[in-house]
DNA sequence: TGCAACCCTGTAACACTGTTACAGCCAGAC
DNA sequence: GTCTGGCTGTAACAGTGTTACAGGGTTGCA
């Protein structure tokens, strides 16, 4: 519901539709590099790529306005329409390039365990590696996009070590969901306000039982261990005996 | 950085400020209720918030906007402004309604690890049955308060079953990582588009060496199983023998 | 040379968003 | 009566995504 309905009557071209690439194929045509082919163009789609990516990673995704794009490029916003066709467009075809510059991942590690349980580490450190990446994601609702380049690896590790089939499927699932939901909600919490009057009266009340516990529900906690934990008792799980049933 | 800073030179009152309760003090003062003690209310605050927790049911908290619920209670604008003084003091106020709402959890089982194992059920299912709620915490940043049932009873849980200090605390993060972390993606991934095409390619290729893997892989995952799988893990590690050092 | 086609850009607008300065109505208090 | 304070409305500012439309510049073709 975009760019393609033209209210029919346009009085000299039947319909000139922007969006010269509706996200896929990039042709041969490419409007860039080669000095000014046509027209004097002065922008570049991967300039206007560029700046975007460039405002995303100093703003986050929400922060990354057409105005301010346009702006920033020192050109009215309808190029920018003109070469990437919309904001959403803009947004996934972001993502891509983030995806495409993650790259695979390097598994360490000797036994089956350690080898998946670094893919896990891995991934985690790379997602967190880039920020920008995770506000992209979850504002074009693409989560399961960042737990691609993790993904091949984990299938061939869980195929190496003999799961196959289903339990497979489940294995990398299990480790998927826990690498990215971890990491999602990870990066919610920084920052989070002292919460609320009842919270801090409730806390309050768990001190003078257990202080030491008290302390440690309040001050943040450490995302390594409690990733590695959880990494770990899952690997575990997932490798030890068939379940029963 | 609202309401407050009034620019000076206010002709009559000093500084008429709205926002009669800035969260956290509903005073005895309740301009509510009784009939019309003033110049005849058109709304209540409470009115306000009924139906902008309406609104955000049935949108999101992302469709709710202050034009839509002020023409929704037929007032202006600046009425609900008056109530409730901001819109993020608004969504503030209904995650705490649904969190009041929410109430305490119910623990089932014998043994410690069914009972804890019993929370962490427990808290998935509460809040994915209140996809608002998911919503209201994630615009306005309060993750970690949509865990805050499920926390204190696990506390609870884990004295019981003798875990005490840091190791408690690392205990409850534990599980309430698990659980929000997981719910978080979880609510993120239903209805996600098909995935790039790159994403396609590399599922053929899997799928030509393990097919009952590869239509596992592209089929929406049993989230109940993976959860499971995860949180039995996890208890089970964490209730086991201390580990090393 | 003329002319048409195409690429690309700019102006200006629509419909929305959150927020606020300001004026005004109305009931009760004095 | 006047005054005060609660509550509401008008209209505006600044910002958002998006598009209809006009136009300029360069190319290819007759």
């Amino acid at each position: 519901m975009s760019a393609m309905d033209g209210t029919g009557a346009t009085p000299k071209g039947t319909a000139a539709r922007p969006t010269p690439s509706p996200t896929g194929t990039p042709p041969t045509r490419t409007p860039a590099a080669g000095a000014s082919p046509a027209g004097t163009p002065r922008v570049t789609r991967d300039a206007v790529l560029d700046t975007a990516m460039r405002l995303v990673r100093e703003s986050g995704a929400q922060g990354l306005s057409m105005r301010k794009l346009a702006a920033e490029l020192g050109v009215a916003v309808t190029s920018i329409y003109w070469h990437v066709g919309n904001r959403e467009a803009l947004l996934d075809e972001l993502v891509e390039r983030v995806l495409r510059d993650m790259g695979a991942i390097r598994v360490r590690g000797r036994t089956p365990a350690a080898r998946i349980t670094s893919i896990a580490r891995a991934s985690r450190r790379m997602i967190l590696e880039r920020p920008h990446l995770i506000s992209l994601v979850r504002e074009r609702g693409l989560d399961s996009l960042m737990m691609l380049p993790a993904r091949k690896a984990l299938v061939r590790e869980f195929a190496a070590a003999g799961v196959h089939g289903r339990r497979a499927a489940l294995a990398v699932q299990a480790v998927q969901y826990q690498v990215a939901g971890f990491v999602l909600l990870e990066r919610n919490l920084t920052g989070e306000p002292p919460a609320l009057a009842q919270v801090q009266a409730w806390v309050d009340e768990v001190s003078a039982k257990d202080p030491e516990l008290g302390r440690a529900l309040t001050s943040p906690p450490d995302a390594d261990t409690l990733f590695d934990l959880a990494v770990h008792a899952i690997v575990e799980s997932l490798l030890g005996p068939e379940p029963g049933s």
